[in-house]
Formats: C-alpha cells, sequence, structure tokens
DNA sequence: TTGACATATTCCCATATAGGAATATAGTTC
DNA sequence: GAACTATATTCCTATATGGGAATATGTCAA
C-alpha cells in the first residue's frame, strides 16, 4: 500500500515544506495567486496545484472575484495538528520531564540488575 | 519529483497516521517493541518499520537491554510542528480573527466596486 | 552448541505523488 | 467575437512509499 494520499488530512496536506510556505504567506491576510506567485517566486502552475491540495483539505477557502481567486487560511483545521503536538509540550517546556524519565529508567534498569522474584517476567 | 521521503523531517514522520500512534503509545514512558504490539495489534514488522522511521528522525530514542529494544519518545523534536501550528492560534481561538477577516474582505470588496483612482492597480 | 525469544531486514508491488512543460478554461474589456 | 488576463488542468516520469510474507540477526539460557 502506497503512502496516504496528500489529501487525506491536514497532517499530509502540510508535510510538504512548500505548503506549509504557501500558507504562512497567507497567514496575513486572503491574496489572489498571483500575489503569492510574485510573493513566493515560484511557476504559477506549481502554486496552483499546491493550492489544489490546500483548498482539498479544507486548510484554505477560495472566493472568485472577477477574474481573480482570492485565497484565504482557513486555520481551525490546524488545530488537530497544534492540539496532538501540545500533548507532548511536557518533553519540551519542564525540565521535571528529563528528570522523571530518567528516574524511571534508572528504576528499570535495577529492576532488571536486582529482579524480584516474586513480581518479575510477569507481562501480559 | 516524488514526494520527499519520509525521514526528511519530523512533519513528514508524522504525517502517517499509525506513526502518531506509536508515539502515543510512548507517551506514557519507555517501553519495548513487544510492548507496543500487544498494545497496538498490529504485526510486529510493521511496528519496527515505523520505529525504524521515528528514529531515523530523531522522534524516538532506543536503547538496548538484553535482548529487548526500549523505546522512548523524544518530544523536543515535535516543538517544530508544535510552535508552526500555533503560529495560527488565532484563527480559532479568538471570535476576533473572523471578524477582522471579515472587515478585510469586505474592505477589499468595497474598493473593487468603487476603486480610488489614485492607489488601484498598483500592486507589485 | 542448540534452542528460544526479541527485533530488524529483505523482497515484491500497487499507488500517489511533485515538478516541468504545454495547454485549457474562465472572466473582462473593447 | 477577438485579445488579454488570471488560474487550473493534463501529460509524463522518476521516486518513495507501506503492507504482507518470509527470513535474517542478535542475545540469553541450558
Amino acid at each position: 500500500m502506497p503512502r496516504a494520499p496528500t489529501t487525506l488530512d491536514p497532517f499530509n496536506a502540510i508535510a510538504e515544506p512548500r505548503r506549509r510556505r504557501v500558507l504562512d504567506t497567507l497567514a496575513h491576510g486572503e491574496m489572489p495567486v498571483n500575489g503569492i506567485v510574485h510573493t513566493l517566486g515560484w511557476p504559477q502552475p506549481m502554486i496552483s496545484k499546491h493550492l489544489g491540495v490546500l483548498k482539498e483539505v479544507g486548510l484554505v477557502i477560495m472566493r472568485r472575484q472577477g477574474r481573480q481567486c482570492l485565497y484565504r487560511v482557513n486555520g481551525g483545521q490546524l488545530k488537530p495538528i497544534y492540539d496532538w503536538a501540545k500533548t507532548f509540550e511536557r518533553f519540551w517546556t519542564h525540565q521535571l520531564e528529563r528528570i522523571r524519565q530518567r528516574a524511571e529508567r534508572t528504576a528499570r534498569q535495577r529492576a532488571v540488575d536486582q529482579p524480584d522474584p516474586k513480581i518479575s517476567h510477569k507481562e501480559k
């Protein structure tokens, strides 16, 4: 089975660095495709394709205005990513976490060096 | 050019849902491969492969203990993802943002309906 | 050494890109 | 309708999967 489609969810969509840059560019406000083209300096078809993926997963919203297509970020779709990453926040925030982990590890290590006959080897 | 390797960076590595679940499983503490196998109920080679990717991007750290391989989360690698997503926090946190956006849009719209001859058509 | 247990690796394959080039489509204006 | 502008789509191709099955490697125990 191949990798999941980039349009499966926001996690897959933002895996591509260029797509994140497109979102960054739109972060300040609505902008026509050409605005992004000029800002990033990439070929227009490339911008359009990435916008297509972003639109399909709902990360951006498009509205027409004459011959222009105005795109804007639909930030709410990024919340699941934020929430998930936040779950691991303690790993970089609290120095305590590192201490806790080390303690846990040495405890386990000790249990191996001097196993308790009554509890050892009982996993499942 | 194909999609970037999953081992390019954490963003690509966590795009795969199963890899996120492995990280979630390890979130509570160090665990041997079999522990993950029993917890998730997936084939052992599958777990090992995903762990391989996670290890290569530095999202997990492994240490041997006898015949067991103990894995633990290296959460710091997730901070870039958290930080990036946080950049868009206002999109789902503040109701104000939505108002601001709408204001901006209607302003632009008005500018189109009744363009100011002195400023219009000057993009670049 | 011979097992037995814990993990990792190799093979195979259908699938989904991402970029480049060329072209098509939609909306405006004359 | 023709010319132009702004975007989207199509074609083509090299490449990197992810899962399943089978197998190899590594480590401890008797």
